[in-house]
DNA sequence: CTGAAAGCGCTTACAG
DNA sequence: CTGAAAGCGCTTACAG
């Protein structure tokens, strides 16, 4: 009935006189084609306005052509320039990039994997940043399962997980690299907001801190090192807390924190309590969000180049390649850090 | 060969004993099945664990239940927020959600409306804000092309789009409000910096902001007005270049700003020039991102509740409504605006 | 309540 | 260089 609407590889054929095969050689750009049906066949296709239905392609063909990514949420910028980069790269090569955000993955009985599996995609990526690790064991179950239909790449270091092809930020050497400028800016009470606390392994945020303290030769006050979530909210409650149980003078010179948003936090906190920003509190936060060089004092941080991760996640899962490999990241001086007063 | 990995939905017919017409039917959940070879039907899925191919179902059946939605970008936050509260509403709906940036539209010969056909949705979303009118011919033919495939329904005020289920925010409305509400402050010279030069008409910003001024009974000065953007750096020039054009004693007292991005940029540059802020100005934003309580001072801005915005144009999109309807929003009071030091 | 068969719109051997 | 035919994995009338 719906003829008048109907635009197929058959309507193409038909008005071009020739096969539906000869039609979708010239759809694929197959050598084995005279110039002249060639020239036929898009003329047609280009008068109707026609499109292959990319469903039906990817129902007759081996390879959909889209790549899945999940992420935990896009209100984070952070995750946002993941997605991005790797959007970018998925289509300079061809590909089409799903977005699924990891709430739907924590759903009361869908079984995440499977839920990705319905779509036959050529291949995903997974953040598994900041995953709690009790959920760890149907992680893994769901992860081999969902191994059997498509190559999965992993974004972010969780180390039972390694045995998938990984990228991954070094949290520690990250963390490291903040203690290390601190301390060379005169700071010894450092203390560091973040981290998980079921986390466990070489590339966490707390091992590079503490390392970062060894190596200085400084004291480790367990006092100093505080646990949250990366949001601005958890930042100020925390290190709230942390000042709450301390006299003044112990009060911490620096803080690492989690993220920007954890030191957005931080700093707000700090300026309720009357303390001069950055003359009695320097703060370092990591992620490097477009609104941080204009918060006050403008954010000293980390640049994780999340784009390019997301590029490389992609490169990565079409390359089939089953490495493991650290992401770059870069200190970005700004003005929320500055030399310690009692250093002076 | 891989009969081993075959997991369709003959597979399960054979193993349960059934024809794959009941299997899809126990998938479905339709009524005609007896509890009996609905359990033993369930219990093969179960142990298989079968998923059926959406991609086969979306080629059998009329319907794919997944949405799409067009959006710029989502780097800035505003447009992740759209996103978040769509992609929520359509999974609550039962559909999925695909997003499309804008930028893959953009492309040199690629017809959008055709790439966006080529994908069977069952609808899409389509964010026309900030459109530059120059595309607009093309647009509509594109749109109009569209159509023919999938519903549409329209984020944003673009007239000449009308004629599509639109949802957009009454930005005039919005700005005249911050008129007002800066002329309650005490503020007479208010300096407006967004909108789009060929943008026209009744919703622009600039409208509002000239309906506010008279109604206060307030000079207009031409001055005061500047299109920029919607980034921060944007908002760093046009200030700067305002205040250049102007000797100190008219420099306005207040600025309202296209989104809280340019705000934030009005704020670093008045702070460059050694304004306090607020009281030598007072700066209002719109859209009241996550970072913008922690700027200094907290941003007074507008609220757009963008996820239910979001949420509401899917279920516009599903009830197949043809209706044209304005968004709310809500000013949100906090530091960056105070009384004008002059009318104190 | 259950099943055989057609069909969704393509791609891919296989012939010619 | 071109085409007839099978098949991808489902859903949906249509029979029974």
């Amino acid at each position: 009935m719906k003829k008048a609407s109907s635009n197929t590889i058959y309507d193409i054929a038909a008005e071009a006189g020739v096969s539906i095969t000869t039609v979708s050689r010239v759809l694929r750009g197959e050598e084995k084609v005279s110039p002249h049906t060639k020239e036929k066949v898009e003329a047609v296709i280009a008068r109707r306005n026609y499109r292959p239905s990319s469903i039906a392609r990817g129902m007759a063909g081996q390879a959909t052509h889209s790549l899945g990514i999940v992420l935990p949420k896009l209100l984070n910028p952070y995750y946002a320039m993941i997605f991005t980069g790797a959007y970018d790269q998925a289509r300079k090569m061809g590909y089409s990039m799903n977005l699924f955000p990891w709430k739907s993955l924590d759903g009361q009985n869908t079984n995440p994997a499977l839920m990705l599996a319905e779509r036959r995609l050529d291949g995903i990526i997974i953040n598994v940043e900041y995953l709690p690790m009790a959920q760890n064991e149907k992680l893994l179950a769901d992860l081999r399962e969902l191994r059997q239909y498509m190559p999965i790449v992993l974004i972010g270091a969780v180390p039972s997980l390694f045995s998938y092809p990984t990228i991954f930020y070094d949290m520690a050497g990250i963390a490291k690299e903040a203690v290390s400028y601190l301390v060379s800016l005169g700071h010894e009470r450092i203390a560091m907001i973040g981290g998980m606390e079921d986390d466990h392994d070489e590339f966490r945020r707390d091992m590079g801190y503490l390392a970062g303290l060894k190596e200085a030769r400084l004291p480790c006050v367990s006092t100093y090192l505080s646990y949250c979530a990366g949001t601005a909210e958890a930042g100020e409650k925390a290190l709230s807390e942390m000042l709450d149980s301390l006299q003044r003078p112990y009060w911490p010179t620096a803080v690492i924190a989690l993220n920007d948003m954890v030191a957005m936090g931080c700093q707000a906190e700090a300026r309720r309590r009357g303390l001069r920003l950055p003359e009695d509190l320097s703060v370092i936060g990591c992620d490097n969000l477009f609104c941080s060089p204009y918060l006050t004092p403008s954010l000293t941080t980390f640049d994780l180049e999340q784009q390019q991760l997301g590029a490389r996640a992609v490169d990565l899962l079409l390359s089939g390649d089953a490495l493991r490999e650290k992401a770059d990241w870069k200190l970005v001086e700004r003005d929320s850090c500055c030399r310690c007063a009692e250093s002076r």
